[in-house]
DNA sequence: ATTGACCTTCCCATTGTGGGAAGGTGCAAG
DNA sequence: CTTGCACCTTCCCACAATGGGAAGGTCAAT
């Protein structure tokens, strides 16, 4: 089948899917006598497995491994757990900092009028100087704080 | 004072000053005799409001909206209110998208063994590869997380 | 004068995706 | 056969926001 079938049938898009093969992250497909890609159930399989991957959130590094790891019929499933298990924390570490950002705002939203006058608590703690820690300028000579 | 200085101060890294005056997020800096960048307070409490505005996840777009407003004496905290509850709907919907993905990724790493063994339902969830006619598999994902 | 820490501009890379141009192919209708 | 349209191909550009680093100027202390 055609690229553009291959697409509808897995979720990613024709670009996408030449994307992927020229990266490297899946196999160069067959082609047929006039240079078009040709695809067929296996290949649609594998990028399905790929937009699911992404769907999931892991990167595209991350996809080429787990690719690897299921194409690998003597795997070890710890290293699929491992790697799982990594993303899994990434993503609950990136949603506890947005559900503090969301508290935030949401208590920032609710203390402004959101009228005609400028008033405005959410302006007001952007602003907010934090604690007004001294700094003590010793010289002008600048480390840099890495 | 210097940029590295206003870098210090405000928390954002020189190259990123440069780079929003360059875009024309904030103004062109003074410049010194020698050409070099020159800092006052002001300048500086504005970097803090772009970088604070950052850290709540707005756009740069937006910060130089919210930038304006700060700036506009005679602005509405009606629009402010309104671009903040925009940003927070974005946001709790992201939320709610990765809280998603965690629960699937947690429920998947947990059903996997992560031994030596191959067998692992995280990748066979992943592959998921359409219902095979007879075998129904009853595992309901949610999706779906762009 | 040398040294080293600054500063300047300019270009490149990243991640993942889409847009679009320029040109080849395939198929149906006129 | 020609026209037209929907495909396909490759290649380059753009995005958001940031960092890396080169090449070269400047300043201050030795």
């Amino acid at each position: 089948m055609n690229i553009s079938m291959a697409a509808e049938q897995s979720g990613v898009s024709a670009k996408m899917i030449r994307y992927y093969e020229s990266i490297g992250l899946i196999e160069a497909a067959d082609r047929r006598e006039n240079g078009y890609r040709d695809y067929g159930d296996t290949e649609v399989a594998m990028l399905q497995f790929v937009r699911r991957t992404r769907d999931m959130g892991f990167s595209l590094e991350e996809v080429a491994s787990l690719l690897t790891l299921w194409r690998n019929r003597r795997r070890s499933s710890r290293e699929v757990r491992r790697l799982a298990e990594k993303h899994l924390a990434n993503i609950d570490a990136r949603i506890a900092d947005m559900r503090a950002v969301s508290r935030t705002l949401k208590r920032l939203v609710h203390a402004c009028h959101g009228d005609d006058r400028p008033e405005c608590p959410i302006l007001d703690d952007l602003a907010a100087s934090k604690p007004k820690i001294e700094v003590a300028r010793r010289t002008n000579r600048t480390k840099t704080v890495k």
